[in-house]
DNA sequence: GTGGTCTAGACCACT
DNA sequence: GTGGTCTAGACCACC
């Protein structure tokens, strides 16, 4: 599992570090019981602090995506994410509206934009099969 | 048009601001030489400070969204926003990656997940024939 | 002589009616005692408030670009504009010093400036005989 | 770098920070990556409000000229400005073309601007074989 | 009336 | 410490 992060992006550093980890999650590059490496090898590695790291795993164990053991370490949650509720639905429909009005005011087809999406969800239907 | 804010949102009252014409304009409510309320009246109106405002309707000027003329006051861009090109396009799916990756880890199903997106989108397809 | 104005422009319209009347009058399409329309009338024709146009005429006045007189009307200015003394040479040059650097941030070479500045002079050069 | 204000100007202040660090990196005194102070310290420097440096950083930073690096601070962009398109130095001209009628006006010959032009364009030539 | 600029002072999130 | 956001209040130039 690879970290990239772009330091002049309005993205907050351990921000980028909860979106790549979900998306490894996603993915299924990272699967339940998989260890993540340690707050301090992590922050060394991409040369960032400590407490940023820290915050990013804090969220992630706070939301289910992984578990903090003082001995085995920090371990993608074993028994899943939490599943989505209708509130969670209704959140993701808010996030979306936005970014769908842009694309739309900026000329895109309502096919093209569907399109985008579809490119995106294909990304994570790759290995589908191993499931 | 009528925008209203959630003052507990993590979103930037300003950037809400922005948005909701955003939406406006592609739900076709804001036509193009619309004229939009003055920064004084809108910060009123909503009970913000004129400069929140005004930084909305700078970035929206910058964007091409809108266009501030000495005689007319503030309107929508009477040409329309620049269309979009394949570095947008890239960026949207980079806005996109992280959303449904989220979906995804919460047990949505890929099929779900499109039609969450079909809704979204069907939002802004009412009234299409009016174009 | 005809006035176009940008209402969208960050410069002021009684300026941009200042900067024409000044190429006019440097391209030699005005030249000494030609009338000028008077404010009322130029105001109608553009479309603007009448105190707009008494500005710009009132800064040429001040400048020397031109006289008004109660009864012949407007006229560009029979003996010419003061020319100029070291002090304006002087800010001249640092009006031109900062759009200089732009163009070179930009990577334009020394001799494209050169060039495109030998241009807006050419435009100005163009006639010259019937001087 | 050293930035010198003039508050008789009729230049805005953020306007005269964005000129002189453009210069700035014009004469080649601020190189790619070079680290630029912090908003809060150039303001208590030169004695003016943190927003007014924060309005010009913001447009350096939209115009390419700077880079706000989450580790590094405020930094000249390490790849250079984006290069003049055609759109810009038709923007150039328009710019130029009555700072050149004034100085016809004013009964400056085609040879004196031009060879004030080459003074200032000097100024930058200086130094070019640290190139 | 408008937008543009500047100030002063505050809070927050991030590193 | 940093930048990002918001507020309140002020002055100016322009229309």
């Amino acid at each position: 599992m690879l970290i990239s992060l772009d330091f002049e992006s309005k993205d907050a550093i351990y921000s980028q570090i909860i979106q790549q980890i979900i998306i490894g999650i996603a993915k299924r590059e990272l699967r339940p019981n998989d260890p993540l490496p340690s707050v301090r090898s992590l922050a060394s590695d991409i040369g960032i602090n400590l407490h940023t790291v820290n915050k990013a795993y804090q969220h992630l164990k706070q939301e289910g995506y992984i578990l903090i053991h003082r001995q085995k370490g920090v371990v993608i949650h074993p028994e899943g994410v939490p599943k989505a509720d209708s509130e969670y639905k209704e959140t993701l429909k808010q996030t979306l509206r936005p970014i769908v009005a842009e694309g739309l005011c900026k000329d895109l087809s309502y096919e093209s934009i569907a399109a985008l999406y579809q490119e995106v969800l294909d990304e994570f239907r790759e290995g589908e099969d191993e499931k």
